[in-house]
DNA sequence: TGTACATCAGTGAACGCGCGTTCACTGATGTAC
DNA sequence: TGTACATCAGTGAACGCGCGTTCACTGATGTAC
């Protein structure tokens, strides 16, 4: 044991969220064991007890910072676009949305279930509701139906068919996301995941358009 | 304690696949509890072991039959369907394939998920592979691959967009169905989501046709 | 037909594990006067 | 500037829980002779 300077950390519920965003990214949500992330913390176990109500009070600080990288992952991939005409730009932001989306899933398993996770409400529980229904920019959802309305106001999407894109365009990429995470398409190579990604793109935008 | 009528149960494997069946039904996987599924068959704990290496081989097989139990439901639904000429009766068919697999896991969502998450492997473990590429009539790939074909012979599907359109079938119906059951659509009440599951199936249907 | 015996399919007790949570506590900090 | 004291943020021990798994066992079954 270390003489730590402070007594009182000072920094503490930072810290336990820090460690117990690791331990999602490694282990997913099952990974956010209270002793274990104050363990890494360097704290007693029960120290989190100051700054959490409980563990599923933790958990839902680390699933929302697990949304938020998400949303920014997409958000870069989005603005990371180059097309220029309305249109052709348009698309393009809405594939970026789509694949940012899938990658941030492949390349952060753990996270991205546990930002899931977390808001499946418990055996008789009650769920935390529809996220809100914001149109936040700094969400995954908020983003994708920014993405629709640049794509509405592009002149594409006509005659209703901007009404439930939103849940083709989420329900395809996600679907696509946690087959390969957690579901039978596990051990597909990754060229093979990226080739299949592209099909889906262009199939749903064909869906759309 | 009843005096039972044979010592030896005669039956257990089946009756304990049952019994798991029935938790996995009611509290989804983690449910799945060795030393409650022995209970409910009314045997110690351990008797479990004489029929299955470990906690794991028990599941899996729980998981085995949720996967057909969907199947079937995806061919009772299919074979329902009434239209007569090729084409529309293919396009009814797919239909009925998504319809029905977003029906079940609705209806069944702790079956529906311990089928997909015994898939899973562990922390490093070795997956079960991709489902050994079935085109097997009782598994839900296999049904869905023979509603294409189908799809296919009736003239619809030309210029190679029969190659991935399995996936985007399957992510759609997939990433709706989970979306609903686990994710942030949980609340949506029923009307509104067979309403969107509608204007699903009429997108992937154009993003296919 | 009767008996010895191998095998099968259960039992009951115990082990070790790690968890979330609570309790009474104490050291550090900051503020009022 | 110094001191009393309230408050805050930690500590360490303990509780109760239920799990998966293993052990040595025993009652039931069926078969060879």
């Amino acid at each position: 044991m270390h003489v730590v300077s402070t007594y009182h950390h000072g920094n503490l519920r930072a810290t336990l969220v820090e460690q117990g965003v690791d331990l999602a990214r490694s282990q997913g949500p099952d990974g956010v064991v209270l002793r274990e992330v104050a363990r890494r913390a360097g704290v007693s176990h029960n120290a989190a007890y100051r700054h959490f109500a409980d563990r599923d009070a933790l958990l839902a600080v680390i699933a929302a910072v697990g949304m938020q990288r998400l949303a920014e992952a997409m958000l870069t991939d989005m603005d990371a676009v180059t097309e220029t005409g309305p249109l052709p730009r348009a698309t393009a932001r809405l594939r970026a949305c789509g694949r940012a989306y899938v990658h941030f899933a492949v390349a952060e398993p753990g996270l991205f279930t546990t930002a899931f996770a977390a808001i499946t409400p418990g055996p008789d529980g009650t769920a935390p509701g529809p996220a809100t229904e914001s149109t936040d920019a700094a969400d995954p959802y908020g983003l994708l139906a920014r993405a629709l309305d640049e794509l509405e106001a592009a002149g594409a999407l006509g005659d209703g068919r901007r009404e439930n894109a939103e849940v083709l365009c989420w329900a395809a990429v996600h679907g696509y996301a946690v087959l390969h995470l957690n579901g039978p398409l596990h051990d597909v190579p990754e060229t093979e995941r990226e080739a299949g990604l592209q099909s889906l793109l262009d199939q749903v935008e064909r869906g759309l358009l």
